[in-house]
Parts: structure tokens; sequence; C-alpha cells
RNA sequence: GGGCAAGUGGUGGAAUGGCAUACACGACAGACUUAAAAUCUGUUGGCCGCAAGGUCGUAAGGGUUCGACUCCCUUCUUGCCCACCA
């Protein structure tokens, strides 16, 4: 009664596996296509948002296979990371042995769903021939001073003993014990994006084929800012505090400056003074404070006066010298002037600690009146209180001043970038070891490159109360200086596992190359990503180093190219009764459990038709067994072949070729399905021949491949039917003789016409005229326009 | 606060200036059946009408156009990202 699945997809799973359907080889003879969809963390399980990205970036492979295309598809493991030390210790096992289990589990399950990955490429990054690459990588970036290590504060769980993420303090505490989060400065390596912020940026402009949302995202983040650096002396010292403003039209009403807490001359300044008291005793109290809680929400602005005065240099006046803790240290100079009327931070600050104001900018056509103000204006406007620039617009004062104080040495035109150096340091032991030792005579050494790897040791301790495991074992810690040969101690944090997932798509080109990182011959074959997949939680850090590492091997020559993904597809999320599919909010539904009850086909077919690939998709039972019903549909259709199918069945299989095809091309598979199904209900009121029923099996396998190859076999065919090609369609077939045209009455469809394709419009028109549906709505009158759009509609306008 | 995306039947969605609601889910009806399931065939936006047909209708309001779900402006709502960023 229904077809069988399970069989089935047993049989094709097997067939692809031994005979190595997927293997790609590089054949500079042939156009290749390089499809990749983002690796999984290997949790053990696949969940519905893996089903979605694989079973997308199935098809469009497929799809390109069957066009003729070259294509390499392969797929692995982003196999380091945290879960796997929880693990450890809660199931006292071993980080290594818990992933590769789940490795296992997971292969299995992607099989099961029918993908076709080429499995010989597959990469663990927790495999030593993957990191020690990490590990080579790295020391090219230490020897180009693009990794540095500096003190830097991080959260820090004194409980614990260790450094936290921002997302694992919640609420100002640890996520695991609650205790409260501290601010620590520690000894941390960074790698130094900033260096290609130019090109991280510039280069958004090349990605034609990103979406609009992820440029945004990235531009964002990179967040590139001019303005002016206002130098103000400091009264009565010789230093000079820099402030960075955008808005230096607003300088005359700056009526105060404020330093960030943490900023160096805060302490200077306020020594001696009777303010200094209170002012240690707020530094003291900001420095505790994690950053999370600092930067939260609408939390009151809080500061005090250090005691100090500065000289405005646009008027000479002398102005108070604030701390206060929404001035941050990391953005700009960590000082501001603070322009009370027209920024509304300012505006508050200034209210609250009955700070003088003044209004500079005054919109136009109302006198504005600084006692009346309830909040800053922040708009345009005439300048006013300005000196020789009143009466200028603030956009032209904005240019003038700046270029007046640059002359006057009294500022200069600057940019200030929101992009940090990224911080790769992780005080964890599952990841990959950062190959340096430190000597106390040498200082920091670099692992010679032929002693890489730096392998994890197998024994580290896993007992969850707190600190590196790898700090604990002895024979990692205590090794030779590789210079003076002296004692000397390794390095025991590893990286952040963003820098495993950073070149991975370069690995696939040569996934066993044993002399570098990648074979820059093969990379140079497959390389640029034809097209990339995957969830928008990635749009900005991962895109990001992707791109940055790129960037480095392209300045190391390895890559002749300065973008790694041509095309990218961020897939929207499975959501079950409109929420996220969650284990918290215990809404899952596991793959494994439909493919059991409909067969994989079914639900990548349900997967595909719900939604379009970048929006939300609803999880629908219902949906997949009408699915799985319409499988069962197109499988009857073998049973009742002719020997001739009708032509008028024949022009809409050659519609469907050409709707299929171009839907297929823009991903566009719910269409491209509704099409099929369109064209099966076609079949079902005329009846397919042979020929007919082959294209339909062909264009619906890349989508339900075991289905297609069983059905397609059974037609007699010896070979895969990937072996075969994507059909083509007559465009002389697609032209109808006659049509049937609309024809409106001031834009309100009336009456519709049956014509031939080629009447003149003049006799058209009179056709349309004389149409007695129409009467009615003419009237009689004459009409005062008539719009003819050949093939398509007249509209009479009266 | 800033940026981006979206808002269409009971539901998922289709149509990107030219017949709004393709395709599917659900619902209802008919055929087959002792019966049910399965299957096949229909009907299915609201209102008025026995009907033919009319009329309203794509978050709300306005505009451009012979013609607007589609383009422009204003407002509202939802989602995502960034955020004391100076």
């Amino acid at each position: 009664m229904f077809y069988d699945f399970k069989k089935i997809e047993e049989k094709w799973q097997k067939i692809w596996q031994d005979t190595c359907a997927f293997r790609a080889q590089a054949d500079p003879g042939r156009r290749k296509y390089y499809l990749l969809e983002m690796f999984p963390y290997p949790s053990g399980k696949i969940h519905m948002g893996h089903v979605r990205n694989y079973t997308i970036g199935d098809v469009a492979s497929r799809f390109k296979l069957l066009q003729g295309y070259n294509v390499m598809h392969p797929m692995g493991f982003d196999a380091f990371g945290q879960p796997a030390e929880n693990a450890a210790i809660k199931n006292k096992t071993k980080p290594d042995v818990w992933t590769y289990k789940c490795i296992k589990e997971m292969e299995t399950e992607l099989k099961r769903m029918g993908f076709s990955y080429d499995w010989d490429r597959e990469i663990s990054t927790c495999d030593s021939s993957y990191y020690k690459w990490n590990q080579w990588i790295f020391l090219k970036m230490l020897e180009r001073g693009l990794a540095y290590k500096r003190a830097s504060g991080v959260n820090w769980c004194p409980s614990c003993q260790t450094t936290l993420a921002n997302e694992e303090v919640v609420d100002g505490g640890c996520w695991r014990c609650h205790t409260k989060v501290e601010q620590k400065d520690l000894e941390q390596w960074y790698l130094k994006i900033t260096d290609y912020k130019e090109r991280l940026l510039e280069d958004l402009g090349k990605l034609k084929q990103w979406p609009e949302r992820v440029l945004a995202m990235q531009n964002n983040w990179i967040g590139k800012s001019a303005g002016v650096d206002i130098y103000f002396r400091l009264k009565g010292r010789d230093e000079v505090v820099p402030v960075f403003t955008t808005r230096v039209d607003t300088i005359f009403g700056a009526t105060y400056i404020v330093l960030a807490p943490e900023h160096p001359l805060v302490k200077e300044l306020i020594k001696g003074k009777p303010e200094e008291k209170e002012a240690l005793r707020f530094i003291e109290k900001v420095s505790k404070e994690s950053k999370v809680v600092r930067t939260a929400g609408d939390v009151k602005k809080e500061g005090v006066f250090t005691g100090a005065f500065a000289v405005n240099p646009v008027n000479n006046e002398d102005i108070p010298v604030w701390v206060a803790d929404y001035v941050l240290m990391e953005y700009g100079t960590g000082a501001i002037m603070a322009v009370p009327t027209h920024d509304q931070r300012d505006f508050l600050f200034a209210k609250e600690h009955k700070l003088p104001m003044r209004l500079v900018i005054s919109p136009k056509g109302c006198g504005m009146r600084v006692e009346e103000m309830s909040e800053a204006y922040e708009g345009e406007g005439v300048q006013v209180n300005s000196a020789e620039f009143n009466g200028l617009t603030n956009l032209e004062a904005k240019e003038k001043i700046a270029v007046w104080m640059e002359k006057k040495g009294t500022g200069k035109i600057q940019t200030h970038w929101r992009l940090r150096d990224w911080l790769i340091s992780r005080q964890r032991f599952w990841g990959t070891p950062i190959p340096v030792i430190y000597c106390p005579k040498c200082g920091i050494v670099p692992v010679p490159y032929e002693e890489l790897p730096v392998e994890l040791p197998k024994d580290a301790p896993f007992t969850g109360d707190g600190g590196s495991p790898l700090g604990k074992v002895k024979e990692f810690v205590q090794v030779k200086c590789p210079r003076c040969s002296g004692e000397a101690r390794r390095e025991t944090d590893t990286m952040a596992t963003f820098f495993d997932s950073s070149w991975y798509f370069l690995r696939f080109c040569s996934p066993a190359y044993g002399d570098s990182a990648f074979d820059v011959q093969e990379a140079k074959y497959w390389m640029r990503v034809d097209q990339y997949i995957g969830g928008i939680e990635h749009a900005i850090l991962h895109l990001l180093y992707s791109r940055f590492f790129t960037k480095f091997f392209q300045d190391l020559k390895m890559v002749d190219f300065d973008e790694p993904f041509e095309k990218l597809l961020t897939q929207g999320m499975v959501l079950k009764d409109g929420e996220v599919m969650s284990k918290s909010r215990g809404n899952i539904v596991d793959p494994d459990s439909m493919i059991k009850e409909y067969g994989a086909d079914a639900l990548r077919l349900f997967i595909l038709f719900a939604a379009p690939p970048e929006t939300e998709l609803e999880w629908d039972r219902k949906g997949l067994e009408g699915a799985f019903r319409f499988l069962n549909r197109v499988w009857r259709i073998q049973e009742n072949l002719k020997e001739k199918a009708d032509r008028s069945l024949v022009k809409t299989m050659h519609k469907t070729v050409k709707k299929v095809s171009e839907d297929f091309n823009d991903f566009k598979f719910n269409t491209a399905i509704a099409s099929l199904m369109e064209f099966t209900n076609a079949i079902y009121q005329s009846g397919a021949d042979r020929d007919v029923f082959s294209k339909l099996i062909t264009m619906l396998s890349p989508i339900v491949p075991h289905f297609a190859e069983e059905l397609w076999q059974t037609l007699g065919n010896k070979e895969s039917i990937f072996k075969s090609s994507w059909p083509g369609y007559d465009p002389e077939l697609l032209i109808e003789e006659n049509i049937e045209l609309v024809i409106q009455v001031n834009g309100k469809v009336r009456s519709k016409l049956k014509v031939s394709r080629n009447i003149p419009e003049a006799e058209l028109k009179e056709l349309a005229l004389k149409d007695e549906k129409l009467g009615p709505w003419l009237g009689g009158k004459s009409p005062r326009k008539v719009i003819v759009v050949p093939q398509k509609l007249v509209n009479i306008v009266v």
C-alpha cells in the first residue's frame, strides 16, 4: 500500500557508500562546484536545524551534480569545546572518548538522511592531524606580529577558579554557581584582526551574493566612525586629554569633559584634592563590576567630580573634569566632551549633577530655550553661540570647524573603529594547545615547527573543582626551553574554538595533506566556496574570522583570492508552536523518530516545502504526512504508464522543467515542489508515459534521492540517477498559440478574451471595445484612453 | 537608542507593477467499502444574493499610476542583530 521507504533508503545508502558515489577529485578540465554547509558540533544527535541546513545543501549539491559540475560536498566536525569537558566530569570519562563516540553516532544519523557527502574528506578539529595546523597557523601569525599577549580584564568566577565568557555571566553571577563575577586582569593571547579592519570593511562590497542583513551586521560590528579628536588642555598641568567626537559641530556647547574610570590620568588628577577619597571609592566600585553589569540596559549613569578643570580649546572656557561609568575606556580615547544640550546621555548626567548647559544648535524656525528643554536636541539645525560659525547649518559647521581646529592644532580629523583584537586564550582543556613555551631566560619561545603538534595529554584529571586540567599535568607543563634547554613552562591555555572553524573550508580541499595547512594547488582548484549555507547566528564572528584568515593566507601567498565564500545562504530556524525548538522548552521533535515513521525522503521533502530556506519554518506533523502522501501518489504513477502522453501534458512537462530549473537555481525549493505537485496532478488527469515519468523523477531526485533512485532502477536504468543529467526544455513548446487576455475597465477585471497570440494591437482594441460584457461598465461613454499590454491585458479608461 | 527584515484565507505559504490567495495542511461533500482506513473526485476569503452576479478585501492611513500585496511617505505591530560607541 505504501512504498517501502525503509528498505529502499537502506539499500541506496549502502550502494552510495560502497560505490563512493560522491567522491570528488580535482579535475581542471571540469567546472567545479564547492558546496559547504557549516559543520556541526558533535553533540551526538542531529536536530531539525541540522536536518534543514544539510537538506538545503544536499539538494543544491545533487542538482549541480546532475547539471554536470564536478561537485565537492564535504562534511566534518567542529569537535573541540566545553560540552565535552562537562560531559567528562559528569560521566567520569575523557573528553576525547566522549567526543569520538558522539561523532560516530552523528555520522550514522547524517548517513540516515541520505546526504551526498564525500566522506573520504571528513575532518574532526580535535584530531591532532587537524589541530597541528591550528598551531602552525598560530606560529605564522606570531612571526608576523599578528598574535601577541597582553593583560586584559576578564570575567572571573572566584569560586570555580575560571574565566567566564560574557554569555556565561547571568545577572552578574556565575551561571554555574551564582557567585558574584569579578573583573580580573590576566595575560591573554590576542590575534590582531584590527590590522585587517580596512580590508574586512572594504571587501564587504565584493560580497554581492551575501544577504544584506549579514553585510549590515558585519559593517556594524567593524564599526567605522569618522569624527575629530579634540585636545583639551588641563588647567595647571602639562597633559592634554584627547576626546573623540562625531559631533564637532557641538564643540561650543561642551561644558564639561568626562573620563572613563580606568583612564590612566584619573588617579593623577585627583591626587591631594578634597574629592580624592570619594573619587577613589567610586573607581573601586566600578572596577569590581563585570562588563556585563556595567553595560546592561538602563542603569543610572553615575559619576564624580575630579576637582580638576580643562580648557575648551575653541572658547578658552574652564570646564570641570568628571569621571563616570558611562564612558568606556575601550572606545575612542576613553574620554568624552559632554554637550548636554545635544546628547541625551550627557543631558541626563548634567541634570542629575546640576552641570551647566549651552544651546549651540537651534532647530530651524523655532527658538529653543535651554531652561525649557526636557531632553537633548540631537537633530539638525543652525549654529548659535558658536562664535564665527553662527548662522551656518550644523552640517556645514561640522566640516568647517574640523578643518579650522586641525589648522590651529587643537584637534585632528580621526577615525575610530569598534572592532577589537580577538581574544583567543581559553583556560580550558578541550581545545588546541597554544604552542609556546615560557622560559625564565628567553621569555616567550615558540614551539619549533618540527615539534608540532603539541598534543593534549591523554590522562588529564577531570575533577570539576576548577582550574584548567592541563595545568595539572606535570609532564605537559614542564619542558625544556627549545632555545637554551633550561627548565621552562609550557603554555596551558588553549585556543578559542572559533580558531578551528576559521579555515576548515581550506582543509577540506586536501584533508590529509601533511606539508602545510592545505595543499595550495588543490585549494587553487576548489576554492572559493561557491555556496556556503548555515545559521544566521554565525553572521558575525565565524564569518568575520574566516574572512580574516583568508586574507592572512592571501598575505602568505597561499591563496590568490581575498574572500572565501562566494555566495551565502542563512537558513531560518525550525519552530514548534511559534517557538524555537529547545531542550529547555521541551518542544523538540527528534528527526530520527520521524525518519523511522515516514522515511528520510518524506522528511526532506516536507522541510523544503514548508517554507522558503531563509525564513522561519513552523514544524507541522500533518505537513510531513502530506509530503509522505505525495510520494506515494508519485509512486503509483508507475503502475499506469501509457504508450504516449498527450501533447498538452508534454507541454506542461516542458513548462515544469523550466520553472523547476529556475527555482532550484534560486534556492526556491518550496515553489519548485509546488510546480512538481501541479505536474503530478496533471499526470493524474491525463496519464504519463515513460519519458514524462522519468523527467518527473529526475526533477524530484535532488529532494528525495532514495525514492528517485529506486523508481529510476525500476524503469530499467542500470546506472545511478545521479549519473544521468538534468532535463532540458524546448522553448518552442512553451509558446501558446491562443491566449486568454484580461479586459479591465478602470483597472478592474470585467471580462476575458481568447485571442491569437500575435493579434495586432488595433484589432485587439476593437475587439475589446465590442465586448458586450463591458456594456454596463462603459455606459455608452467613449473611452478616454485604452492601454494594451501585449499578451497580458487591455485596460479601458472611461 | 541605532540598524535590518517582516506583516496576505482557519494554518504553512504563492504572486515583486497587470486575474490576490498557486501548492499544501485543515475542514466539508461525493465515489469506492458491510464498515473504517487508504485512495480517487469535488467545494472551501468575508459580506449581499435562490441565482447570474455584485461588493469589500494583502497591519492602518495617505500618495504616485490607466492599474499597487508589489513603488514612495507616515504610523502601528512582530522578529533578529548591535548598543551608555561619544
